[in-house]
DNA sequence: GGAAGCCTTGACAACGTTGTCTGGGCAGTT
DNA sequence: AACTGCCCAGACAACGTTGTCAAGGCTTCC
C-alpha cells in the first residue's frame, strides 16, 4: 500500500546568514541572539527571533562545534554488549537520563563481545568528536584509546576494567555478590553446590567463579570439578550442562548459576527433570518475571540503573574538567530471596 | 578506591594540515588520500598514510560534513518509546544492524509517551543534521516535521502512523492480530472473553481493541462492558482490573490481554486467585520467558526485528535518493500457541 | 564642553575539511 | 620542434558558525 506522493522538492535549510538578511542585521548579531549572549537590544533581538522563527532556522551543531573554542559537541558515545539485552539497555536508559538533563545526545552501539567491533565503533564515534565514551568493553587491550584520551575524550568503563589504559571504572561487585549467593546456599546446609557460568574468558565470569570458590573455601569445602561447568554461553549450553550435572551419580543439591541466560537454562533443565522443587538454585543477575516462575528464583541482583547513572555522572564530571585521579566505583549487589534459593538439601538416594 | 593519576595533559588532535606538513605534501593531497580519491602517486600516498598513522590522524566528521556537497553526516536518529523496553530495544538492534553495514552511527533516545520529549529529541538530533529519523512517535501531530522533511531529512514512522504529515510507515497489524487472538479463544468455545488493554488514547491500543470487537462481532457475540477494561497502563493497574473482572458474578472464561505489561498483570491476578489453569488467556506481544510460566502463555507475537529492519531499509532507500510515493508496510503477527490459550471454557457455578 | 567610558553593532578571520581551478611535467602525435 | 592532452599536485575559496577587535553612538562626569 502506498500514498500518492513522495518527498517533495527540497528547500534548503536557512542559515544564520539568511536570518540576518531577513532581520536586517549582521550575521554576528544573529549568533549573539541564538546563543543568548548579552548586549543585543531588545528591538533587534526581537527581529532576529521573528526571522529565525519564520525561516525555521535551526543552528547547525556541526558548524558550531568546528568553530567553538571549548570543542564540545554535546554528544557522547555508549558502547554496550547489545542494545537489546536487559542489562545493557537498563544501563543505556540510566545514561540517557543523565545526558538528557544536559541536552546531550547519545550515540549507542552493540559490541557482541567482539573486540574488533569495539574498535570500529569507537572510531565511528570519535570521528564525530563525542565529548566522552561510556563503554562495556569487549576487548582487553585499550591502549589504542590513549591518543583519544589525551585529545580530551572522557572515558568511563562499565562492568569490566580497561586493559593497558588508565580510566574511570564502574563495576559490579561480582566476586562479593557470588560469594554472598553461594553462602546463602551453604547456610541452608547445602554441601554439594554446582557452578554454571558464562565464558571463562570474560572477566566478570571469572570474578563470579572466584566468588564461588571463595565461599566454598570459607566453609571449609573443596571443589568437585564434576560440579563446575564454565563456558556455558547460551541457554541451550547451560541447559545441557545442568542436565549432565543433575544426572550425576552424586548430583548437587543446589546450583549457583553465574549469569542470566545460564540461570534460564538451568531452570529449563530442572523443569524437564521435574526436580525444580528439590534442587535449590541461586542465580547471578535478576531477570524479568523471575518472581513469576515456579519456584520463584532467588537471585543476586545487579543494579544496572545505579551503574549507568554512576558512569554517566563520572563521565560528565570529566567533561566538565575534573582532572582528579581516576576512580573505581563498585556498585553492590543485593540478594533477592524468592524461593528457589531456600529449598533445603535433599539427601539423594543412590540408585 | 582511586589510582594515582588522572587524565594527563592534553595533546590536541592532528589535522590534515599537520599530516600534510609531516608528509611534505599539500593539504589537498592528504584529503585525496584519506578519501581514496584517484590521482595520487603511490609514493606520496604512502608518505601520507605513514604520517597519518604516526600522528593518529582521524578525520573530523563534522568539518567534512560542513564542506561536503551531499550534506550527509552518516548518522541517523532513533526515537523509541524507551530504549530499555523489550520491543523498543529489539527494534533498536535491528536498525543498528542495518546501519552498521553502511558505517552509519545511531543516535537513540526515549520518549516515554510524551509528545514534548519527542519534539525536544527531534530538535537535538536534527541540529546534528542526522540523515534520517526512525521514530515510534509519542505525539499525534507531526506537522512540525514538515520543514525538516523538506530540508531532506528522511523520516520513517514505526508502530504508529504520523499525524498531519506524509511519511513512510512500518506497522504491526494490530487489528488483525487481535482478531486472530480472540478468534483462537472463540474457536475453543469461549463466549465470555474479557478484554484488558493499554491506554485507549494510544493508537495501537485502540486498534487492538477494534480487533477484539471485530472478532466478537464476526462470531455474532455482543460486547459486555463489564468485560472490557481499557486504560490499564501498568502491571498493577492490569492486575487490579483483571481481579475485578474475574470476581464478577458471571466472570469471563477467557481473557485477551492487549499488551505486554497487561498480560503480566493478568497472570498475577490469575495466580493469586489460583485460577490460572481454569481461565484461558491470550496476550498481545510476546515476552521473555513466556514459555516458562505455568501455564505457558499463548501470545500474538509481533516481530520487532522485522519491523526495525524494514524501517531502516526504507530509511536508507530515502537517504539514497528514492523519491517514490510514501509507503505503508504492514508486518504480520504470529500466534504462538503455548498452553494458556487452549484451556477450554469452564462453566462457572453461580455462588 | 570635552574626555572617558559603556553599550551596541558589525567586519573579519578562523575552525578542518572538500570542490574547483590552475599549472607544471611528461608522453604522444603531427 | 611544437602542439595536444593527460596526470599529478597544490592554491584558493567556501561550508556555517563563533572569537576578536574596532567603530559608532550615547551617557556620565568633571
Amino acid at each position: 500500500m502506498t500514498t500518492l506522493s513522495g518527498p517533495s522538492v527540497r528547500r534548503p535549510r536557512a542559515t544564520m546568514r539568511d536570518v540576518a538578511a531577513r532581520a536586517g542585521v549582521s550575521l554576528k548579531t544573529v549568533s549573539r541572539v541564538v546563543n543568548r549572549e548579552p548586549g543585543v537590544s531588545d528591538l533587534l533581538a526581537g527581529k532576529v527571533r521573528a526571522a529565525a522563527e519564520e525561516l525555521n532556522f535551526q543552528l547547525n551543531a556541526g558548524a558550531r562545534n568546528l568553530r567553538r573554542s571549548d570543542g564540545r559537541t554535546g554528544t557522547i558515545g555508549l558502547l554496550l554488549e547489545n542494545v537489546a539485552n536487559p542489562f545493557s539497555s537498563a544501563v543505556h536508559r540510566a545514561v540517557e537520563d543523565v545526558a538528557r538533563h544536559r541536552g546531550v545526545a547519545v550515540l549507542a552501539g552493540s559490541l557482541d563481545e567482539t573486540p574488533q567491533r569495539e574498535r570500529e565503533l569507537v572510531a565511528t564515534f570519535t570521528s564525530r568528536r563525542v565529548d566522552g565514551l561510556v563503554l562495556i568493553p569487549a576487548g582487553s587491550d585499550h591502549a589504542y584509546l590513549v591518543p583519544e584520551q589525551r585529545a580530551g575524550t572522557a572515558l568511563v568503563f562499565v562492568d569490566r576494567a580497561p586493559g593497558r589504559l588508565d580510566a574511570d571504572v564502574v563495576l559490579t561487585d561480582n566476586r562479593e555478590g557470588s560469594t554472598h549467593g553461594v553462602a546463602h546456599l551453604l547456610e541452608r546446609g547445602h554441601l554439594r553446590i554446582g557452578f554454571l557460568g558464562d565464558l571463562a574468558r570474560i572477566a566478570t565470569a571469572a570474578e563470579r567463579y572466584d566468588g564461588y570458590l571463595a565461599a566454598l573455601r570459607a566453609a571449609g569445602l573443596t571443589v568437585s570439578t564434576e560440579l563446575v561447568a564454565r563456558d556455558a554461553a547460551t541457554v541451550e549450553a547451560a541447559e545441557a550442562a545442568a542436565t549432565a550435572m543433575l544426572t550425576l551419580p552424586d548430583p548437587p543439591t543446589a546450583l549457583f548459576t553465574a549469569q542470566n541466560l545460564v540461570t534460564i537454562g538451568a531452570v529449563k533443565a530442572l523443569r524437564s527433570l521435574g526436580r525444580q522443587h528439590e534442587v535449590a538454585m541461586v542465580g547471578f543477575d535478576d531477570f524479568l518475571l523471575s518472581e513469576l516462575l515456579d519456584p520463584p528464583v532467588t537471585v543476586v541482583a545487579q543494579d544496572p540503573e545505579a551503574i549507568g547513572r554512576a558512569a554517566a555522572e563520572q563521565l560528565f564530571r570529566r567533561i566538565d574538567g575534573d582532572t582528579g585521579p581516576f576512580t573505581v566505583q563498585v556498585v553492590p549487589t543485593r540478594l533477592v530471596v524468592r524461593g528457589s534459593g531456600e529449598i533445603p538439601p535433599v539427601r539423594q538416594v543412590a540408585s
